[in-house]
RNA sequence: GGAGAGAUGGCCGAGUGGUCGAAGGCGCACGCCUGGAAAGUGUGUAGGCGGGCAACCGUCUCGAGGGUUCGAAUCCCUCUCUCUCCGCCA
């Protein structure tokens, strides 16, 4: 959400900013709701102050016993009352119709983020020194790999259509050694963020409320996303990644700066109704109503975030370099980029089966973009207090992670072989359905 | 699910209609004291919003929302959350 204080300032840059997400102008229409308030406020303010000088008044007449004079000034205040409710109607509605302008408009991205308008326009992302061959490469498969589903199928390890008995489509159960391997996954990636990157394990809840949703952006614009069930007179939303939860750790609140940088992992269930792509990877476990993932989020300093969103992508990065899985990093362009980044990093594992990339991580900073929704502050040199910086990642999708060891692990007889990274979590053995 | 208690500043805690954003203590910051430190001592120490170049002024906030009143932390209503006991339960 933007500071309106912001865009009073800085009018044209803020809609050249909107235009490269593709948005019209909204600086004037912003500015003068603004100003329509402030005026408001004011005339609200100074009611309010003849109000309280009489009242005081009053009470130093009835304390002299001059009841005339209080009976004056009384009757003097009670003139107000009309104003004075009028006045903060309009305050309270203006400002929420403020507020609502505000959240509606997606964040605005850094000067580096490539333009474009899908896709199609994201750029590869390569640090200095690095190429295709400083990451893992790709698998020499001698014979016409297979897609997931198939090699889960086979070794009845994965089963839609039992799934599908009890839950409808986009559900699998997985079984047996599939299933252990989609565990031992996530605790590996859990463990190494812990261990070894310095992230502070979490266990949040799976159900929020709507201010938890409206703090990382998914509502109000992304409600038709979500699942929730009803609880009470209200409901409570299902998170669709652990993001919302570990983010939302911080809100309202004033944090020191010598606590900052705060970074949360979580592996949790995620749940996403995946209403708007109907029809699209509906074989397989690609997409799914539930899945599991493994988040990274950071709460950090303004100064900080561009550093902390390095090293993010460089903690996901490190996923798939210990697995051995060939990967692209992705800059997504202007066009593609999720509602709340400033800037994003997709990681793009390769899928033999599939023969193409596809997207087993998003890296993203979103500024203070989420932090003023959630007011996430913290009390900066000179104790003021300024909104912090918020990034999250997914380090990795686990459901993903585990096709990508599928697909790239597999051999010939339908068999997988065992990552190393991951043997320990599997009890040393090296290979399943063989 | 039943019964009861409670929610005040970073923390503890006073405050049952007027000058209370709020005593006192702790903590913290700065100063004095000290060779240095401790102890002692003095001062300061919430956030939002509006106005102002600023100093500053005003306003709102004592869980949230509404009401009574000239005036509410204090009275009334609704909600949320926390705690205790009983029941049930992974």
């Amino acid at each position: 959400m933007f500071d309106i204080k912001w865009i009073s300032a800085n009018p044209e840059a803020f809609d050249a900013a909107l235009a490269k997400r593709g948005q019209s102008p909204l600086s004037a229409s912003l500015i003068s709701l603004d100003e329509k308030r402030r005026a408001i406020v004011t005339e609200l303010n100074s009611v309010q102050e003849k109000r309280n000088t009489s009242s005081k008044q009053i009470g130093q007449a009835k304390a002299q016993k001059d009841e005339s004079r209080a009976a004056e000034l009384m009757a003097e205040v009670a003139g107000l009352k009309d104003r004075l409710a009028e006045l903060d109607a309009s305050e309270k509605a203006l400002t929420e119709e403020l507020r609502n302008a505000l959240s509606g408009i997606p964040n605005i991205p850094l000067v580096e983020v490539p333009e474009g308008v899908d896709e199609h326009d994201n750029q590869p992302y390569f640090r200095p020194n690095e190429s295709e061959a400083t990451r893992p490469a790709k698998p020499n498969l001698h014979f016409a790999p297979k897609e997931h589903y198939e090699l889960g199928e086979r070794m009845g390890g994965m089963d839609f259509e039992g799934a599908a008995k009890l839950s409808g489509s986009r559900f699998v159960i997985l079984k047996g050694q599939i299933a252990r391997l989609e565990r031992a996954i996530g605790q590996f990636m859990l463990d190494l963020h812990v261990n070894e990157h310095g992230y502070t394990e979490v266990q949040p809840p799976l159900m929020v409320r709507d201010e938890a949703l409206f703090g990382t952006n998914q509502l109000p614009k992304f409600e038709e996303d979500l699942f929730f069930v009803p609880h009470g007179d209200s409901r409570l939303g299902l998170i669709p990644t652990a993001e919302v939860p570990l983010t939302n750790l911080v809100r309202e609140s004033i944090l020191s700066e010598g606590e900052l940088p705060l970074r949360f992992t979580a592996l949790t269930p995620c749940f996403r109704s995946e209403a708007g792509s109907a029809g699209r990877d509906t074989r397989g476990m690609l997409r799914q109503h539930q899945f599991n993932k493994v988040e990274l989020v950071s709460i950090t300093t303004p100064e900080t975030s561009g550093d902390e969103h390095e090293r993010m992508l460089t903690c996901a990065e490190e996923v798939l370099k210990r697995l051995g899985i060939h990967y692209r990093v992705m800059t997504l362009c202007t066009g593609d980029m999720g509602f709340g980044a400033q800037k994003t990093y997709d990681i793009e594992a390769w899928l033999p089966g599939q023969n193409t990339y596809r997207e087993i991580s998003s890296v993203s900073v979103c500024g203070d973009f989420q932090a003023r929704r959630m007011d996430a502050r913290y009390r900066d040199a000179d104790g003021k207090p300024q909104f912090v910086h918020t990034l999250n990642g997914s380090g990795v999708a686990v459901g993903r992670a585990l096709i990508a060891v599928m697909e790239n692990y597999q051999n010939a007889d339908g068999s997988i072989s065992i990552p190393s990274a991951l043997q320990p979590y599997m009890g040393g053995i090296t290979k399943i359905g063989g």
